[in-house]
DNA sequence: AATCTGATTGAAAACGCATACATTGGCCGT
DNA sequence: ACGGCCAATGTATGCGTTTTCAATCAGATT
């Protein structure tokens, strides 16, 4: 089954085929109207592999993230995924697992699939894998890494704002005593968010108490791992704020498990907004960060950048702001 | 950057460079050393769409499922995507959305594609679109439904089992006034495990009061509205049996919102045995399907079929167990 | 040294499509 | 009626591989 089959069902080459399947201007309505009834009557799909052969363009986009299981990436990847449905063109998924050989593997595999640009969502990137893609001029878009270059571009996400902003709302609520659950310091946004909390915490003339600062790991284990310590402390924070959701679950979890209360004996933030923020008990008061805002916005940077469209010194932000829930109280 | 520079540079000809990539034997290892150098020094990387082309195998499965967004889904794909990339296959990942309409348009991209084979996980599918690919002669691994032929087989979930085990559980707890949320009925699955559940009670010689009967959607605000008006029954439930997990942590909102306790006011039992269910405040007692158990069993069953074995009559099965936590007390 | 044999290697033909270029047809003005 | 011209369609090439079949080579046997 293929283009020719199709080309003398309907009594034309199979040049106008061809130029009817891609939509082509100068296909006369009523010979167009006869092959489109030839494709269907024949259930003919075009072998994508041959197109992107001769073309040259694959209408592929690849989109690397660190772990679909994480709640932040899925809700990412079915934005970005639609969106580019939108443009006509489909997705290939890449999990790199924190593993920097899975990265460079998943490299590999749309250098081989000729993706037509590839969006990183992952916070860490070896550039030697950057330049890999550079050299073959498949645009790229980073997320809080690299430097713009006519064929890639960098999405900053403002970590510090939500920061600044769930550090407010607890001053406004008279907590002082502050602590902070990060994540694994290795990654850029971890460091990021960690940066933000001390610095407004000094600007806002608090002392921050070293043993208040707390390392996790991203996932719930460490969430619980660090609460349970800081409620060991001779004196416990009054609230916490954590470097992900996930972190402030386990917290939660390691609060309830102390026989406390949240927010009556302690507050919590939390950081991303993952759908089940909003399910726990409380509700969680977190940072927001719109995945559906930045895998729109990582799109149009890719297809810009696609289209060679020279819109340079763009800045892409992507702002983060406090949702208020109920698991922060003024003491 | 193609094979024949590569030929060039090794000084051999494109059939030997190809023989090398593909791990041909009949390649004398000095050449295929001297290729293998050829090809890292120009760090080429073979382009798929040809070789697809003209072998006819594109190395693709397609995995199709109904919502990437849906916690029961990122385990899955992960667990599937792992297997099939040590069996040296990629994966193309399909999102239904529940909507006919997309199903349709992701099969048509897997034939597009050139898959070698498609899972689909969404437990309804259109006969039409699975006659569309065995047409093709696509190998398909269906979940819960259709029926097995020399291209095609279903890997069967006993929902009933775990319906039946959490049932057990609350009438040894001497729990009798059991409520059901279900999901929404069009999903076979749904019908599946609702039917177990009132099969059971009957079974156990328990009456079962129509209206503990509700019906959820599989989301947690379908849990939150059934279970506020189970709460506001003359006689509420003492335990509640929910269709999955999302809609049990529903059910635990309004259930705590309405101001009373669990388990110690009521039971609440879950299905699917999500990632977050024993993070949930108590701990959710819930119906496991393994996830990583149903990837591996698919992706197994598929390459069987893609190697047409004909491993006539063998019966994929899938089981599911209660997990007992905090959710769940005697009255 | 000549011959044979199996192991390597090479040349060339597909694979299904897009597209540059060539051809045809119809319509207009004259 | 004729040339000219634009629109519509057709012909043929090549995209980068795999694979068949033919050619060559190295070594063993005589």
């Amino acid at each position: 089954m293929n283009i020719k089959e199709v080309a003398k069902l309907a009594k034309v080459s199979t040049a106008t085929v061809s130029r009817t399947i891609n939509g082509s201007d100068k296909v006369r309505p009523r010979t167009a109207e006869r092959v489109r009834k030839a494709i269907a009557d024949l259930k003919f799909y075009p072998n994508t592999h041959a197109r992107t052969l001769v073309s040259g363009r694959s209408r592929l986009l690849g989109l690397i993230i660190s772990d679909i299981t994480n709640p932040f990436f899925p809700e990412l990847v079915k934005s970005f995924e639609g969106e580019a449905l939108q443009h006509g063109r489909e997705v290939l998924i890449g999990n790199t697992d924190y593993d920097p050989k899975r990265m460079a593997a998943c490299i590999g595999r749309m250098m081989e699939r000729k993706v037509d640009g590839v969006a990183i969502m992952t916070s860490e990137t070896d550039p030697l894998l950057l330049a890999e893609l550079a050299n073959r001029e498949i645009p790229t878009v980073l997320m809080d890494t690299g430097k713009s270059s006519p064929l890639s571009v960098r999405v900053n996400i403002d970590h510090a704002q939500g920061i600044y902003e769930a550090l407010d709302h607890l001053f406004a609520l008279n907590h002082t005593r502050i602590a902070f659950i990060s994540g694994p310091m290795n990654l850029q946004s971890a460091r990021v968010r960690h940066e933000a909390f001390v610095s407004h915490m000094k600007a806002n003339g608090v002392a921050v108490d070293r043993t208040l600062l707390m390392t996790g790991n991203h996932r719930t284990d460490g969430g619980v791992q660090a609460m349970r310590q800081l409620l060991r402390l001779h004196k416990p924070p009054t609230a916490v704020v954590t470097s992900n959701d996930v972190t402030a679950i386990g917290a939660l979890g390691a609060i309830y498990t102390a026989g406390l209360r949240v927010p009556d004996d302690i507050s919590v933030v939390g950081f991303d907004d993952i759908a089940f923020a909003s399910l726990t008990q409380p509700p969680l008061t977190t940072v927001s960060l719109s995945r559906v805002q930045l895998a729109v916005t990582a799109l149009a940077a890719l297809e810009r950048l696609i289209r060679r469209e020279s819109a340079n010194k763009i800045e892409y932000r992507i702002t983060t702001h406090l949702v208020v829930r109920q698991s922060t109280r003024a003491i």
